[in-house]
Formats: C-alpha cells, structure tokens, sequence
DNA sequence: AATTAACTATGACGGCGGTCACATAATTAC
DNA sequence: GTAATTATGTGACCGCCGTCATAGTTAATT
C-alpha cells in the first residue's frame, strides 16, 4: 500500500489527526494497514500483546470469556478509536478477543516500536495521555453504575451510555447506529436477555425509546434521565 | 520544608524513585509537601482538578457520592500511590471525595506545571503510562467482577483484590493491613453490609479468613479461589 | 467513667430479577 | 426456497439477597 494512503487513513485516528507530514512519517514507516472480514477475529484473548490497533473503518467488538464460559462485551469501537488501551510500556497479554462485526480496515503499529516514537514525540504523549484518562473515568462511570444502580437503572444507564459511544444525535433524539442484540446488552452488564427485553419493551410503551425503519434504536435521553430519580 | 526533605518524599512514590537528583529538581520545586490530620477531607467530589497528589505516608480513601447520596468506596491508597488518575491534560473536576483515613503527608503538586515537566522527561512519562495502564487493568477486572459474578462472589474476589492492594503476606497467608467495616466493603460492591457480614462468617467457618490479635483480616487466597469454581 | 455512636451478628420477610419454557419472528446457511 | 440457526416476547416459578428489626459488642466522644 501507498505511503499517501496510510497518511490518509491515519488521519482518521484523532491522536494522529493534527501531526504534520514529517512528524508521520516515522508512524508510516512502521504501521501497516490490514482489511478484516466480518467475523474475523483480530486477536484473541491472552494472546501476547506485541501490537495496537486503530480503526480507519467498521466495527470491532471486543469481547472478554471467563474461565466458566461466561462472556462480557467490553465494547463495540469505531472508526478512530484504539486498542487496547493498557499496555504501553508494559509487557502482558491481551485482555480480551476482538472480533470484526463489520468488515474493517484496520491500522496495526508494533508497539516497541510505536513506544519508541511516542517518547520522543510530546505531542502524541499528550494525546495519549487524554484518551487514557478518558479511559478511565469511563470504566469508573461504568463501575459506579454496576455498585450503584439496580438492573432497570443499569439497562437504562446503558443505553444513554452507549448515544454516546455508538450512537449519533438525529432531531431531538439520539440514534443507535450499532445494533446491539438484547443478549449482547444483557452482557455488557451482566444480566439477562429476557430483562433487558422487557426493560426496553417497558420504556418503549412510554415512547423513551423507539426502533426506525433500519432497526436502530431512537433514544429521548431527557426522558430516560428522568426515569433514574435525579 | 527543606529541599532535601522532599526529595526524600519524593523517592517513595515509585514514578520518581530512580531520577536522579538533578531530574528531580524542577519537581522539588513545584512540589509541596502538607500534613493532613485524620478525617480531613483532601478534596471534594466536583471541585477543579488541579493538582495532583501522592502519599508519602499515611492512609486516603477515595469515595464517590451519588445525587441520592448513595456512596462509592472506590479505594484506598497507600504510601507511593497517585490520585487521581484521570485528568492529565484535560480540564476537569474531581470525581470523588478524597478523606484521610490516617495522618498523612502529602505531596502536592500543580497539574499543570507538572505537565510540562512530564512532557520534557520521557522517563517519567514511561512510568506514567505504565500506572495508567495498570489502572485500566484494576478497573476492567473490577468491572468483570461486578459483571460476570453474583454477590457472594463478589465478595471473595474484594477480598483477594485488596490482599494485592492493601495487604502483605504473612506467611501463608495474607494480611489485610488495612482496616475496612463491613459497610465499607459493601459499599465498594454495591451489596448490603448484612451479606458481607454473613458471607465472612461463612468462609471463616470454614477457616479461609481468620482474625490477627489487632482485627486485620488474614486471608487463605488459595482456598478462597476454590470458592469460585475455577 | 459514662454516654453516645457505630459496628456486628442473625433471624424473618419479600421482591427483584435469573432461569426455564415455549411461541413467534427474523436471519443465516445451504 | 427451505432448513437451521438465532433473536425476541412473555408467562411462571423461585432463590438470592436487600431491607427491616433486634440484640449485643466495640469504638468514639466528653
């Protein structure tokens, strides 16, 4: 592939985006891009994690099993975002599987050699210093959520969470543009397909949420909101 | 405070440990060093987030209120630990309450100031990352806790989580050096103080936590991970 | 030392929500 | 197009665990 066009998809990930020609070009010189096909999987769980990711385009679901068998869905990432986050610096092994639910093209950096750029470039350990922190005020929101809130106020936590990450705002609404299935839902937060349905089904008789044509969810956040007594 | 004092402070936090004393300098100068007495609170949930802190001795609990006034016990940190961890680089507010549990001195430092510090010493920003990344691993493994495990669960795997974190081995077994009520556990998991009363009594029948002379909890981590099927 | 407050232990009760069952609809596979 | 798989919607059941109540113990305060 062409140097232009790893520039160009590079310029898709905001921690990239506003560095100049040269300052890429060591970045070029070590990333490759990779096409992926639906229901492949890019890495699996507890493989050594010599390697980061970022999305020029699709969907990534990455998704963690337990020694039982149960899975939780850690997130569904889009075109711009990273993974994994935890890793620089430190040796270890992936945390979870990443499989592609929509075919994708994916930016792959060595990570000793990406470490090797990032310090001397403060710049870039500027940004990464933001999407980390913003990393962890979302796992600590996500946490609070599951020690505070009951199973109803879990889904609907989750839904508002979820406009954000994978969702757009369309009028007055915010519109889902992932679909999640219920039990992928139920798996985020650790309950079940048949709650999560008659949750949703509760707050779609009061019109909080509604489906549009393609099937994606359309969210009153206000509305929600309100449902969670502040 | 003499200079020299505080780079004796200094040297327990573990980012700074191995700089050298001219490395440390600009740091010395920035930093202060405060004696907070127990019960003081540090910090507010929601004040601006700007400075950062890190214990040279002493005990500081992290805890977050809700708009109902339910609490989370998020942690407690110990000598050579930073808080918070969120919010190099971006504009912020504190996101919990930090009280001190014991008299403590405290090294205090402005954030940005110590941001362009950071940006300069690409060693220091390594060891960052490095505790960045470590929290990410805390957290998404607290959140698969809350997630993939029911109550009782939950439970045993708090107690194993704080051996590593506020604890020590005592031979074979480990040592909960710090003190935390019933109340306090279940509030770090969102469960009642009744079922972690009973769920203790119950792994203490069976001899896997016992009782020191002083009330600190030693903990059979072995047998207690039995308990989880796995 | 006395009083107050906070923590622990334990039983009883009841409700949230997990599990099972089954019908139906929607996707995927061949 | 047909079969097979997967997703959804709902009712019934019931067990885990949150809540309340009470008593006893320990710790904090004056």
């Amino acid at each position: 592939m062409k140097q232009e066009d790893i520039v160009k998809r590079l310029s898709v990930v905001p921690i990239f985006k506003e560095l100049s020609a040269e300052e890429l070009e060591p970045i070029v010189k070590i990333a490759q891009t990779r096409f992926y096909k639906h229901k492949m999987y890019i890495f699996m769980q507890d493989d050594p994690l010599d390697r980061v990711f970022f999305i020029h385009s699709g969907k990534i679901k990455i998704c963690r099993t337990d020694q039982s068998g149960k899975e939780q869905l850690i997130s569904v990432l889009e075109p711009g975002e990273m993974f994994p986050h935890a890793g620089f610096f430190r040796k270890g092994n992936f945390p979870a599987h990443a499989e592609v639910m929509e075919d994708s093209h994916i930016i792959v950096i060595p990570i000793d050699k990406f470490e090797e750029i990032l310090i001397s470039y403060p710049e870039l350990c500027i940004k990464l210093f933001k999407v980390l922190g913003e990393k962890i005020v979302d796992l600590q929101g996500r946490l609070e959520a599951q020690v505070l809130h009951n199973t109803f106020e879990q889904i609907i936590l989750l839904l508002i969470r979820l406009c954000k990450s994978n969702g757009e705002i369309v009028g007055r609404r915010y519109k889902l543009t992932t679909q999640f299935t219920n039990r992928e839902l139920a798996n985020m937060i650790g309950t079940s397909r048949e709650t999560v349905s008659r949750t949703i089904n509760h707050v779609k008789k009061k019109d909080y949420v509604t489906l549009d044509e393609n099937g994606f969810y359309l969210i009153d956040r206000e509305a929600l909101e309100q449902e969670l007594f502040y």
